[in-house]
DNA sequence: CCAACCCATACGTTTTCGGTATGTCTCATG
DNA sequence: CATGAGACATACCGAAAACGTATGGGTTGG
């Protein structure tokens, strides 16, 4: 069975004729007769009743013709949604960030890719530092917000922005009262930390920071989460140092402020396999490119 | 797009490998990689990852994926339909009968054909004289049961059996003690009659029997079924002359007699379309033909 | 009786398809 | 590190299928 031959029966039967049909089709009369007649020796049994005026369907030809149009109908809907799936108009697209961008960057991004990708399913998947390549490179997620960038062969990476590292304290704290802090300030004085370096790369970009300038910080307790996080310095528990993008959605109370002597970045990367599909991937960076610009 | 690559993709997919695929479709694995190639390059984007250990399908593959296998069984249900139609295993068959055959045919053959037709959407139509030839002609009926055949080019016709006239009289009448009644004995009497021979051609095989023996029998009721004669009959209204078939279903207290010096029959025939479908009418046929063979 | 219309057939040309031989890449193994 | 196996890709050639043009045959309507 050649999709060829059903097409041909299909316009046929709908034209009732051969001589219009093949119009249709844009070829001419008798290699499309002949078709029909190919046709109707490979099943065995005559699908039109020729008349003087046209061609009319037989039983046989009728049961054919039911199935055939919708066989064809859905094989065009099959290239079709390749087609709609390549260019990124249809889809699936799970997109993993970094918790500490998650109160950040989500509420901005997601109604933007809804806008962006319409007619892709997204997916939003919390990542770890400790995860976000394996779900990488096993499509689990399609692209991933990452602080920051991973390196890896098979995964790509596009900077999209970057976050310099502040200092988050009370606003009632003496800190709070100058506009840039410098960093010794800090020597000695309760830390609210991030999970480890191992599961949050920013947090080795804080202790890297300390390091530099021989300030110790005792950290006082880890915590999961950029709002647990303020949640404890609100309480007068002790100072955290996070990126500065963190300052969206903190609570009143709390003030950011940069460092006298220090401007540590971490770069916003979007990573993805070399091999996905670009389409979406372009269009996703367009968006994320967009909404970072904005913090 | 072509029905050739659709199955040539659905295999490779199923398989998740050329080779296999090749293997299973019985051909070369070149000229399959090439068709396959050549499916993407029609569709613009790449279908399978091609991995070391044989092809994955990509997002757009998928989309693919399910419609084209769908649309392949679709075409094979189409092909397989038509085939069945044309074998007589499916399809419609309309059955038309002229009314006398009713009561005597019916209650036999339709059972028999359901036996013998499975699959088949069976109907049944009532047909008189003047509608039976359009029917058959517009195809609103398939196959008619007629009393005697229609001549017509268009209509192929095959005997199935014959009946003989014989009188219907109540039990208790003097001509019920005859084992055969000669017909001028029928002088005077009155007959119930079937509809006029323009409607019921049985009537005018009645009318020439009793004008060849120049016998009158004043009409003194016409009905429109052979139920509705015997009901008169046995009312004692009169006599009635109707085709030996009509003995079936007859109530008690009528009885059927052959006369004596005339045995005029009416041939029970099919009559179709000679375009008609052959697989489905063969069947019919012999179905008829041994439930006639039985009256 | 002829012109118009429609489908069927014949034949030469072109396109496409399938098979064989071979290349390239990756992975596993000694 | 070399090598061999396994998988897909490429090149080329012969065969088959499809297409177009020209033409035939049957029916309808003027």
């Amino acid at each position: 069975m050649d999709l060829r031959r059903l097409r041909y029966f299909v316009a046929v039967a709908e034209e009732r004729s051969v001589g219009k049909a093949a119009e249709r089709l844009r070829m001419a009369q008798p290699p499309l007769s002949v078709q029909i007649r190919k046709l109707e020796a490979e099943l065995g049994t005559p699908l039109f009743r020729r008349g003087t005026r046209g061609m009319d369907l037989t039983e046989a030809g009728l049961a054919l013709m039911s199935r055939a149009s919708e066989a064809l109908a859905l094989a065009a809907e099959g290239v079709e949604a390749a087609r709609a799936v390549a260019a990124g108009r249809r889809g699936r697209l799970s997109v993993g960030y970094m918790f500490v961008l998650a109160s950040a960057v989500l509420p901005q991004l997601v109604p933007e890719l809804r806008r962006s990708l319409p007619g892709v399913d997204l997916d939003f998947v919390e990542l770890s530092a400790s995860t976000r390549e394996p779900l990488l490179l096993d499509r689990a997620v399609g692209v991933a917000l990452c602080m920051p960038a991973i390196h890896h062969p098979e995964i790509q990476v596009a900077q999209i922005g970057t976050q310099t590292l502040m200092l988050a304290a009370p606003a009632r704290s003496p800190l709070a009262r100058m506009t840039a802090v410098p960093v010794d300030k800090l020597q000695g004085r309760p830390l609210i930390a991030l999970p480890r370096p191992e599961e949050e790369p920013t947090s080795s970009a804080v202790a890297a920071l300390l390091r530099r300038h021989q300030v110790v910080m005792p950290i006082i307790s880890r915590v999961e989460t950029v709002h647990s996080a303020l949640g404890l310095v609100l309480a007068g528990e002790g100072l955290s140092i996070l990126p500065a993008c963190a300052k969206l959605g903190a609570p009143p109370g709390i003030v950011f402020r940069p460092f006298l002597d220090a401007a540590d970045t971490i770069e916003i990367a979007a990573c993805w396999r070399r091999d996905s599909s670009s389409q979406l991937i372009r269009t996703f960076l367009k968006s994320a490119e967009k909404v970072v610009a904005r913090i």
